[in-house]
This record gives C-alpha cells, structure tokens and sequence, in this order.
DNA sequence: CGAAAAAGCCAAAGCGCTTTGGAAGACTCT
DNA sequence: AGAGTCTTCCAAAGCGCTTTGGCTTTTTCG
C-alpha cells in the first residue's frame, strides 16, 4: 500500500493525502480525517527510502564507532546506549553505528553527513580540542556531545557530569578523615573527563596546601588488571599514599585485589573511593568492602542526550547549551580515618 | 555532484555512466575507464538515498535490541559489536540498531523488514523455539542467528559455539579430579546455550553414574551478585558441592567473594571453572586464584556474524548452514582435587 | 452585489538512482 | 551484398514520496 493507491481510493490527488498525513494547514479537516482514518485502517506506512529521498530526514541518528583489532569498546558503552535506545524507541528513532578506522574517522563522519545517512550524531568520550567537534561542528549537521571538549573559538551543545566537582567532594572527603597522601587511578588522561577529575583532586589538596605527587597518579585504560597493577605500585613504593580515588568500578576490582595480595585492608589500611557509572551487573556495595563512590547513571546520560538529539531534529532545541549534572557522593565502608 | 552532472560531464547518458560504475558488460572497456576515472576525479559517490529508493538495498545491517527501563543490555554485546564493527568497516557495512519494546519486539521486526531498512539482520541469545527466528525466517530477509534455537520445522544459518561440550568437558576434567558434588550456576536457562551448558555438565555427570542435584543448579542473570548469593547458598546448605561450574566471569567475581566471605578458599575447599568470552577488562589469570575457563572469543564470533551476512547480502553464502565453534578448555589455579 | 481574499484541492515536477526496451552501428556469415 | 548477430549506447520509465505553482470554489467585506 503506497501513496498513490491510498490517494486513488480516497479519489483524492496525492498532495492531498500527502499534507493531510503531514500535518499541512491547507486541508478541510474532515478530509484530514477521512485520510488519517483510511491510513490506519489499511495500514500504511510511508516507505521511508522514497520520505528521505525527498526530504533528506532520515529518522536516524548516528554514532561513529571506532574500531581495529586493538581498539576496544568501551563496556561503558552498552549502558549509555541502553539510555540511550529507551528513549529512541518512543520516538521511532534508529540509531547508526558506522564502524569506523580508529585512527581516521574524519572520513566516515563525511561520508554520513555528504551521504545524509543520519539526522543528526552523537559524540562520546571527548577530548580537549577534540578533532571530530571540529569536524561535526562545521559539516553542519546537529550534533550533541557527551562530555565535554575544550579550547574551540565557538560553542556547542553538550550533556556532561560535573568531573570536577566529583573528584573534588571525593578528595575533600578524604582530607577531612586526616589523609595526607591522597593517589590518583585514572581514565586516559587525554580525554576531558579524566583531565576534569585530576583537576578536581588538585583542588581539594591546594585548599587544604596539600598537592597530589606526580608519582600517586596515573593514567590508565580501566581495566581490572591496570587498577592491580597501579595499586602495587603505589602501596610497595615509599611514601605510599592511604587513600585512593579512582575512576571506575573495573579498576576498583583491581585496586581490591591489589590491597588483599599486599597483605592489607580496606579501609583500615588504604581508604577507597571510585566513580560509578551504575551498571546493572557490578555493584559497589557488593564489593567485599562495600565501595564508597561517586554516583552518576550513565544509562540516564545516553537518554538525556538521545531526548536532545530528537529535539535538535525537529527544531525544538537550539544553540549551543552545555548542561552539566551534579554528581552524588555516596560514602560506605570503604573510607576511614588515615591510619597512624 | 550527481550522476546527471557527471554524465553530461562525459557526454554519455546516465544509463551508460551508471552501468559503467556497476560493473556491468554492456559497457566498452574503455568507455569504463574513462567513466571511473572521471568519478574518482570528482568525487563522485552515488547518493545512497537514491540508490536505496532504486534498489532496496541500504548497506546496512540491522538489530533490534530489547529496550526497557527494566531491561539491561548485556555487556556481551559491547565485545561482540567489536568484533561486527571490525569486520563491517571493512565492508563499508552501517549497522542499525532499533530499538523495541522488549515485550514486542516482532512489531519493530517487521516494521525494518517492511521499510525495507537493512538488507540483513542478526538475531542474538535466541530460546528454544524463539519466535524471532521465525518470524525473521518467514519475513525472507536474510538473516543469522548467534546461537542456537531449536524445535523448528525449517532449518537455519547460525553461529554458535560448542556449549554443551565445552561444559562436558569442564565437568568431566572436575570428576577426574574426584569431584563428586558439582554446582552449576547458569545463566537464564530460558536461553539456548544455558540449556546446553547444563546439558552438558550432566551428561558427564552420568558418564560417571553420578547426577546433577536440583538444588546445585541455578539459573540467573549474569550478574556479580547473583554470583555471590548462588554461591552463599549453595555453600551454606549442606550437601555442598566441591566444585562450580559458572557461566561467565562476572559472575566468578561474586562466586569468589562469597567463598572468601565463608572463609573457604579457592581450590582448597572449591574448585571453580568458568565461561570467559573474554573481555579485554577481565581477566581470568588476573583473578587472585587464576581462574580455569572454557573460553570462547565472543569477538571473534561478532566478526564471523558480520561475514556470514555480508556473504548472504551478496549472494555468495546460501542455504541453511548451521557452524558450531569449538572451546577451549584452559587449566589454571582454580581447580584442584577434591577436598577430603 | 461584486471584487478581493482565503480555503481546498490538484497536476506535475522534482529527489538521484537503476533498469527496461530499444536503436544504431559494427561485425559475422553465406 | 543482404540477413542475422553482437556490441555499445540511449531515452524514458520507474522507485514512492514531498513540494511548487496554479486552479476552483467558497468566504469575506465594503
């Protein structure tokens, strides 16, 4: 069932049907009935290939994956997008991974945006001047980034958590239980999120004339065994540090490890806190100990930013808006006075 | 740049510059180059949109994933989407995901299908019977499963790994080491390969005339606390076993707490094999006992996936094939000779 | 009441590609 | 040389929708 059968039993023209599908002002309103009506009983659904070949619009929004035999995706990823496609399906929204080289994906945001394969993109885990805000920002096409990059000469819309401010309560909290020698275990260093954190812990120490050594923080992928062996490092070194912040539950599991293997505990001998992205099968306050963290649902960040995607589509948001969310700070057994 | 442009450009008509791009015969050889060196001249890239409208094809391949606020995106999918998305690039192959109802997912299956939205699917974690594969296979869209279902009257294109004998040979590797009390802690076994897993350990149970007790055998989502609570409960009870069997590495992570939490220790009073897909996050020899694992690259199977359907997009793979991957069985610390 | 404005509808022209059904010229064969 | 066969190209008809421009008919209003 197509337009054309649809018009010719309605012995009406196409345009017609056309704009009273569409929504179109010049229409009798009982004509606008009488189609809708006929639409639904006979089922038609406009084919979307012929709408977006005489649009452009596609009902899509797209996501650049990078990929390559050592790139990994991120299990952060799977959450945000769990938001993410919540929101999509009550909006009939698709989304498109378009797998792209890790190290060039300059080209595949041109082929979709020359090819018009989607509305409007997202961007993740940015990075300070991050090339592909650049890139996306003057092909024109919609944009939301999740996260934040830095040092452009123009604005841009984002959905962030507050990093800083995070870390920063974190660290304070610590200082406040008599720590000295606070210890970092961070995300890659060269993206936003992981720079904001360290520069939150800094904070924290400067106001109390503490610093944060060189050597008690690091940058790492997060994994299990990078939080092990940032750990051992940290706590067999001299001057080894009685308090660790660290940037996500899987280094956590690595970091818990790591103290146990030393002969030591939490937190009598090392207090702990990480962030906690809220995933549904690994839960701080199932940790042995259970974990103090820093809380923000990444799953509710993938549907905030699919909600602005959809509302950018249709011309409902504007501007460059950057929102950030406060993030909460949730204290369990895994923090204690410095020991000594 | 469009087809029209560049056919006046050559002064030949669009017919002959579009078969000349196609590999089509009924173009002279020369005519050809001249045309494709002109296009890659120009940058000419024939509008998808367009071509899609013509054709039906759309170079993409799709999923429909579950959606619900109550429904978690298992964090398989990330590794698996890896591996796709590797093999994908390379093919210039998008993937769509759209997002369903969980609880009606046949209606956004046949919505793609109809739209004509992707040229293949891909069906993952199927049951026993599972009303996607049959719709998907009656809908005619080409299609593979990642797993197995059973109980059909048609047969199907999937792949799969070897579940069943990878726990057969988990379990009979614990029985030679005098276990005589084995537990199993499954995932969903409304899932096919959870079904194969049991199925497995108790045919090596019975090879030895013993059996798997009902009370040794649970069936839960695949998280680090339902790990832990199994584990409590089956450890607490008495009768318990000496050895466990467990479906993933998340697990294993609860599994280990609440053997420590008890007291017990790992392979001293359990021995403890597990499923690893391996994640590059999670580690089975990073554990604080080297985990023993049946271990299958879920990666590699997102890869094949991608193949097979990239194959049936093109016509070059056909009929009903069915391939079923082997598993490595990999002995590390975790194991040991029953207690006592 | 008659002119101007508004409402309601339609035919046809795109959107940019593929594919059908020829047609013209080159080539073979008797 | 003429009939038949290839080879090589083209005009035009889709694919199914939106949108432009225009044409009637109705309404409004001085």
């Amino acid at each position: 069932m197509n337009l054309k059968q649809l018009a010719h039993m309605l012995a009406l023209s196409q345009t017609t049907v056309s704009r009273a599908l569409n929504g179109y002002p010049e229409v009798n309103e009982e004509t606008r009935r009488r189609v809708m009506d006929a639409a639904k009983r006979h089922g038609y659904r406009p084919n979307p290939s012929a709408r977006r070949l005489a649009t452009g619009k596609t009902g899509m929004i797209g996501y650049v994956l990078p990929t390559g035999a050592s790139v990994d995706i991120d299990p952060h990823f799977v959450e945000f997008l769990s938001g993410l496609g919540d929101y999509a399906r009550s909006h009939e929204l698709d989304l498109v991974l378009s797998p792209a080289d890790a190290d060039d994906q300059e080209t595949t945001y041109r082929r979709i945006v020359a090819n018009r394969q989607v509305d409007a993109v997202y961007i993740s885990s940015p990075r300070p001047a991050d090339r592909r805000v650049a890139l996306v920002n003057t092909l024109g096409i919609p944009f939301i980034v999740h996260g934040r990059s830095e040092g452009f000469d123009f604005d841009y819309a984002f959905t962030d958590i507050d990093n800083e401010g995070a870390f920063h309560e974190a660290a304070r909290l610590l200082i406040q239980l008599g720590h000295r020698r606070l210890a970092l275990i961070n995300g890659d260093d060269r993206e936003t999120f992981a720079i904001h954190r360290e520069r939150g812990v800094r904070r924290a120490l400067a106001a109390s004339g503490l610093s944060l050594s060189e050597r008690h923080v690091c940058s790492v992928d997060m994994t299990e065994e990078n939080g092990y062996r940032a750990t051992r490092r940290l706590l067999e070194e001299g001057d080894a540090p009685t308090a660790i912040a660290c940037s996500s539950l899987i280094m956590a599991l690595g970091v818990v490890r790591a103290v146990r293997d030393l002969g030591l505990s939490i937190p009598g001998d090392v207090s702990l806190i990480a962030h906690d992205d809220v995933f549904p099968w690994l839960r701080p306050e199932n940790f042995s100990v259970p974990l103090s963290t820093t809380r923000s649902s990444i799953r509710l960040a993938g549907a905030r930013v699919a909600e602005r995607l959809a509302a950018r589509i249709s011309g409902l948001e504007e501007g460059a808006r950057g929102e950030v969310w406060p993030v909460d700070l949730v204290v369990r057994g895994s923090v204690a006075g410095a020991p000594g």
